[in-house]
DNA sequence: TTGTGATCATTA
DNA sequence: TAATGATCACAA
């Protein structure tokens, strides 16, 4: 948390140039860049493995980008969704619930018209859901997770869910994966994952921020 | 191919 | 203009 506090009010080129890192001039070919970036600032345990972010402390860092009025621009994505083996999976056991355990939020003041290096990190925070939030996304987890397993993903769009939704998440609309259909077939549909919405992540901030 | 990090951009 | 569906880069 103090290297939390030390990066909060940098501009994303300063704590880049501390770092040796080259801010792009827009996101479109690296939309990945600013997780990585304060993924190094803050000593997360980088890469691609399926572990939290801070593997020791058990701690997902999820960067939030915020408008000028503090409301978060995108949805947060959380996990792949799984789509076939789901016998034996409960929200105790999923990967949902293990990774919003505890996370480490990081707002970053992202307006699309300001430019990437000169958009501002916010105050970082600690979170771990209240059992009021963990049981609006357990809800939502079990009734998609229901309709995955019962052959009807294909009926799943980004309407479902109060607070999580699933969506699509794959390199391009021609990924494909297995999944179950109807009859218990197997069938071919695209990779998807786990998304929190906007008004979810816009009240944990303001859980946050106006206490 | 799947999982990590996400944002882009068209549609409703 | 918000939200849904589409997409990008990299690692293992």
């Amino acid at each position: 948390m103090q290297r939390v506090d030390n990066i909060a009010g940098l501009t994303l080129g300063e704590l880049a140039e501390q770092l040796s890192f080259k801010t792009p001039q827009d996101l479109l070919r690296e939309k990945g860049w600013v997780g990585q970036l304060v993924e190094a600032a803050l000593g997360a345990s980088a890469g691609s493995k399926p572990i939290p972010d801070f593997e020791y402390i058990g701690v997902e860092l999820k960067t939030l980008p915020i408008s000028y009025h503090g409301k978060p621009l995108e949805t947060t994505y959380v996990s792949v969704v799984p789509l076939t083996q789901l016998t034996g999976l409960t929200w105790y056991n999923s990967t949902v619930k293990k990774k919003l355990s505890h996370v480490l939020w990081l707002p970053i003041l992202a307006e699309r018209d300001i430019p990437v290096v000169e958009r501002v990190i916010g105050q970082g925070f600690l979170w771990q859901p209240s059992p009021v939030q963990e049981q609006q996304i357990r809800r939502d987890w079990e009734e998609q997770i229901e309709l995955i397993a019962t052959g009807n993903v294909d009926q799943i769009s980004g309407h479902l869910g109060e607070v999580m939704q699933i969506r699509p998440k794959a390199a391009n609309a021609k990924a494909l994966t297995d999944a179950i259909g109807p009859n218990g077939k197997c069938i071919q549909t695209l990779p998807r994952g786990f998304y929190l919405k906007t008004n979810f992540t816009q009240s944990i901030l303001a859980q946050e921020f106006s206490a």
